[in-house]
DNA sequence: TATTTTCCCATGTTATCCCATAAAAACCCA
DNA sequence: TGGGTTTTTATGGGATAACATGGGAAAATA
């Protein structure tokens, strides 16, 4: 009953140390590569068993919430969460920027996970990113973002477009050592 | 009976252990999200189950007050309300700033639940928020406010406008690297 | 006593739990 | 190295609990 497409990156769990405590063995703990899953006629997607793990390492539950500037999805953990709430409270209330702050909040959404991995999206979640019944969940990094995937990959045509006409970004790689830096 | 509209995130009280203990999950006790709820003709309005969570959490009671700068109800634990009253007692009792922050102390109250967890609001909030029969909670974090629905939509649409168009606030990214935040 | 407010129960709709299945990946052993 | 076996993963659907909501009765208030 499976669309019958591409493969994530399998068995996961493993990698864990049987101890428990999790390998270490170079692992980042990020949110990478991409996946299209079925979105089922009650509205649950199922979140990628690697980004579950990400996520179960941390001990961290998973916040959604209507990205301010596209027409998608963002996911993320609680920090960053975190980082939004305490940067309103130091700025001034009536401002722009804490207003801007707050229509994230309101948009966000810890989600509960069922014991297959999924997550039910709301109906005000599938108008915005304009989800019916497949969602394309790309990683980039310390978030993800959830995607209508035809707007995907029109999006990422167009940025490996602009790559090659434009050049690539400079990265900066040295950055200032940090604690927790692994 | 519900007005079937939008998914909330329904069952709450399963987050708790069964010890009794709390997750701690990474939970954060955060009001987020929004909801539209009916206002019934007796004048009650359900109190999202999350947001009862929230408070149950600290065995804390909802106190709702007039916003000094919206036309909207603001509602908050007992330690916000705390804090206006520290802030007061560092002022000059006769500044204005003081007077301002009474006026806030004086248009609150501490909010009744009954069983269902529902709030009656009094006439003079909803005559301040210009309720009639529904309204739109909006979670911004430590507290959230309760707005007239077309009201709060349009102040959204505004601010993801100003979002596109004028940026998005930075957030602080400077911490020990973790998963998921981002 | 007339008017609220609180308590209590009823209801439809959702969300959640639980079990089942198929395909793919990881594993294993020769 | 290959092929068969076991897990993991994504998916579907039925049963059940939780939620928002409405309304009557009891209690409190004026």
């Amino acid at each position: 009953m499976r669309p019958a497409k591409k493969r994530g990156q399998g068995c996961l769990k493993k990698q864990l140390g049987k101890g428990g405590e999790e390998t270490a063995r170079g692992q980042m703990d990020l949110f990478l590569s991409h996946f299209e899953n079925r979105i089922d006629r009650k509205g649950r997607l199922s979140v990628p068993a690697s980004y579950r793990l990400v996520l179960e390492r941390s001990r961290a539950s998973l916040y959604l919430y209507k990205s301010l500037t596209h027409p998608c999805l963002e996911g993320c953990g609680p920090e960053r969460i975190a980082q939004i709430v305490d940067a309103i409270d130091r700025l001034d209330t009536l401002s722009e920027e804490a207003e801007t702050l707050q229509t994230m909040l309101s948009s966000a959404q810890e989600m509960k996970m069922d014991a297959e991995g999924r997550v039910l999206l709301s109906e005000d979640f599938l108008q915005f990113a304009d989800l019916s019944d497949s969602a394309l969940i790309a990683g980039i990094g310390r978030s993800f973002q959830i995607w209508q995937p035809a707007a995907w990959r029109t999006r990422e045509t167009a940025a490996r477009g602009r790559a090659r006409t434009g050049g690539v970004p400079k990265l900066t790689l040295a950055r200032p050592a940090g604690p927790g830096d692994g």
